[in-house]
DNA sequence: GCAAATTAATGATTTATTCAAG
DNA sequence: CTTGAATAAATCATTAATTTGC
């Protein structure tokens, strides 16, 4: 996996990148500062650890499982011994460090996503298609007067709209989006339209 | 944004490791206490970090090895069943929809929502405040390279979360753009100082 | 020490732009 | 062409930190 070394958003302290075009009145890093990590990147290292030592311990805690003979492993149920953390826990508190919550930490096996953040956006999933009657009840509230929805009631509205067909918070929150940004556009075009003499589009 | 970083300082009441934990009290370091890690410790940092990653390669070597022999191992989080089952059939009327269906259909109630469109935001709900737990798991995700997740994997990551503690998609949703947003101004930020010859901002 | 006042972080909201599926 | 999806940016608002005056 390796990609320890990758996502470090903040580059590790390279040797001073010496600003060979010397701004000549300014400051410029010195030998030492160069040595030193700024809060952020410091920041960055703390969270390599959190996130390493929690998936050391996911994983440890999978080996173990499976070791312990195949027979029962079932997600829900899934005791987690909490044992291996120790080793982590030890690792890292040494400097302070909290491993995610090792110890403390989720009694469920943690997923792994995937979200390629840089690449192409990827074969993406056939779009939501909304059901007469969800889009009925979507164009209801939309005339309601009702903004994009936010927060729990989004979450609510999701839940109603789920029982007229598939449906998650994404499409409903892109729904209301779309739908206000189109409305307006259509709006400032018939505006224009209007005082260009045209005949506003329909 | 820096010591946001805290480690989660009491976890909460796990149940988990008896004796072995050392609890750090109250005490989490602050950015100054950061600041003044020698480079031997930073080392130490660094060298942690690589432990990690061999342990974690090898966790995973093996936790495959086994997950092959067992092979009964299904992975949480593929299954979405997309209730496409017992999708409606609704022709809908302005307002009310009709589902059929087998034994019990309500004529749907179509709750009323409140959020006022246009008036000053109302008495807003208090905010978000992402427990220590979630927040680890956050930055992990967020340092896996995540970028902004969208739908159903946002539903995905905020049952997760759930678990946690109170959240919900927006919840998730800010956050991931927020963090985004702010690394890269920041990012710049550093940059142009840079630049300009002034000492890069902490 | 403590609480009011100020500031820094950061969660929440909105808008605009662009891409791509159907 | 219509419309769902994805992302960035700017801005607002609230909460946590920190400072300040007593």
């Amino acid at each position: 996996m390796e990609q320890q070394a990758q996502p470090a958003p903040s580059p590790a302290p390279s040797p001073a990148p010496p600003a060979a075009e010397a701004p000549p009145p300014q400051w410029r890093p010195t030998a030492e500062d160069a040595a030193k990590l700024t809060p952020t990147q410091l920041d960055t290292l703390r969270h390599q650890i959190a996130a390493f030592s929690h998936v050391c311990n996911q994983a440890i805690i999978l080996a173990q499982q499976k070791v312990e003979e195949g027979k029962s492993f079932n997600a829900p149920g899934n005791s987690l011994p909490g044992r291996g953390a120790g080793v982590m826990h030890a690792l890292s508190s040494s400097m302070g460090i909290s491993a995610s919550g090792a110890g403390a930490q989720p009694s469920y096996p943690a997923p792994v996503y995937n979200k390629n953040p840089d690449g192409p956006r990827g074969p993406s999933a056939p779009r939501w298609n909304p059901t007469p009657a969800q889009l009925a009840r979507l164009e209801e509230l939309f005339l309601t007067g009702m903004g994009t929805p936010n927060g729990e009631l989004r979450t609510q509205i999701t839940e109603e709209l789920a029982k007229l067909g598939p449906i998650n918070e994404a499409n409903v929150y892109n729904w209301f989006q779309n739908k206000k940004a189109r409305m307006k556009k259509a709006e400032r075009e018939r505006e224009a339209a209007l005082a260009a003499g045209r005949p506003p589009p329909v």
